[in-house]
DNA sequence: GAGTGGTCTAGACCACTCC
DNA sequence: GAGTGGTCTAGACCACTCA
């Protein structure tokens, strides 16, 4: 492994990042990149063990600490779970603990068990994207997405209801049926069906009053103050892959968000 | 720098955490503990320099690295801020880029130049605590608080309105006074004036509709839909020392979020 | 007991800031 | 050039998991 060097003329003022200067990369970032890499190209797969940090190393040609660093990073960033004793893995969407990474609504009363959540799909069909849906997915407008439509409920009660927009190439395929069929998170499908992870999410929350419409699919009353929630999720990259735009219902339910 | 033994009887179950059973401390968690003891007492005050890592490594009798991952840590929870060549300082509310750390209020077009905020004082009074205030800020119900309540506003237009609570003992001498004389953000004013800092603070979203009395304030019609965000403010050590009630107008702003 | 990640050390050198 | 944090290495030992 070669180290990037700040090569040749020194001449870029300090501090100041001159246009196209070959800035200065640790050796830990490279290894970082060489790791992302191979999880994006499906080397080691969601849940499965990567090698040990020493094999890595030999593989890189740096020390053990460089290549440890490296995957503190991706651990930080929730790409690799490390497990003393064990080794380290892939993180995935199929794991009880990860379950509510992103869907961040709890019960005002969280004392009880967790209740099971019920999904009722009301869509899933091929749509042009319209321009701004287009745009937040890096798509042409008029391309053909994929729409699905459902409302999720708890003892049900409506809870929240999602319109979703996928683009239609990496999830071709992807029916009613099949969404029908599975048990688990969304993610957790994307993930094993169509090999595309979701690694990262930006959330515009807003309130709306609900529409009649709304109203109805979440069986309160018209003019009801509601929780708007945009989600664009990024794949490996910053690639963005999904957009979502949920209602939800916060009567008894928040969004719960930390600020440090 | 003592290491914290696993000490006598190994007779408690492996990965269980048996009652009381003396766990294993490493030494850079003990250095941490000792650097936010130092912060704490304000050994270092909020925009200082503390002293180098290798001045720090022979005070604590332990080497550079293991102070280095002390500090890489609390420069992770926001306690520190590295500087290369520099050194590190402590964090302080008064920075241009801290402002916007815990309002996470955005203007929907963020193109243009960021306004300036107006605020309004509307109230300072000290009051007997209701019992879920006392609750939350860890005193006893019927103990005095100081309660603020403000409204702030963007290009004239009212966006925020807060009711903050505040225990009053490490807050005697807040006035109205005080609070319309100071420039800067309420937290910088905390942290000059009382020497406590916010150093994270928890957040519970809803929406709700406006009642007769918020939509005066705020200048929107009654009913309609706004941001309803409890925050509830840690200084060092985990204590709570703010409740901040606040009502967003999001027609043209939004709370942003990152999900990772 | 072998293998993994986790901690700790000591030392070298680099990039950045300031005098 | 002195002083700071940032990177990289090599090696020792520890805690944890599993067979």
């Amino acid at each position: 492994m070669q180290r990037m060097a700040t090569s040749s003329p020194p001449q870029h003022p300090p501090g100041s990042a001159a246009a196209g200067a070959p800035v200065f990369s640790p050796l830990y970032q490279q290894i970082k990149a060489l790791i992302t890499r191979s999880l994006q190209s499906g080397e080691w797969k969601p849940g499965e063990l990567i090698p040990s940090e020493a094999e890595l190393a030999t593989r890189f040609g740096v020390s053990q600490g460089t290549v440890r660093k490296a995957i503190d990073e991706l651990a930080a960033d929730n790409l690799l779970m490390r497990r003393q004793g064990r080794g380290t893995f892939v993180t995935t969407h199929h794991e009880e603990q990860v379950k509510f990474r992103f869907l961040r609504l709890v019960p005002d009363d969280d004392s009880g068990p967790a209740l099971r959540m019920d999904r009722e799909f009301l869509a899933c069909h091929r749509v042009r994207a319209a321009a701004d849906v287009a745009r937040l997915l890096g798509v042409k407008a008029g391309d053909m997405v994929l729409e699905i439509r459902r409302v999720l409920r708890i003892a049900g009660r409506p809870l929240v209801y999602e319109d979703i927009y996928l683009p239609a190439a990496p999830f071709r395929g992807l029916t009613a049926e099949r969404l029908e069929g599975y048990k688990g998170p969304l993610y957790a499908l994307f993930e094993s069906d169509f090999g595309t992870r979701m690694v990262r999410a930006e959330e515009k929350i807003r309130a709306v009053c609900a529409g009649a419409d709304e109203a109805g699919l979440l069986q309160v009353e018209p003019g009801q103050a509601l929780l708007s929630v945009e989600r664009l999720s990024f794949s490996y990259g910053d690639q963005a892959v999904e957009l979502r735009r949920g209602l939800y219902v916060t009567t008894h339910h928040h969004y719960r968000n930390t600020l440090s």
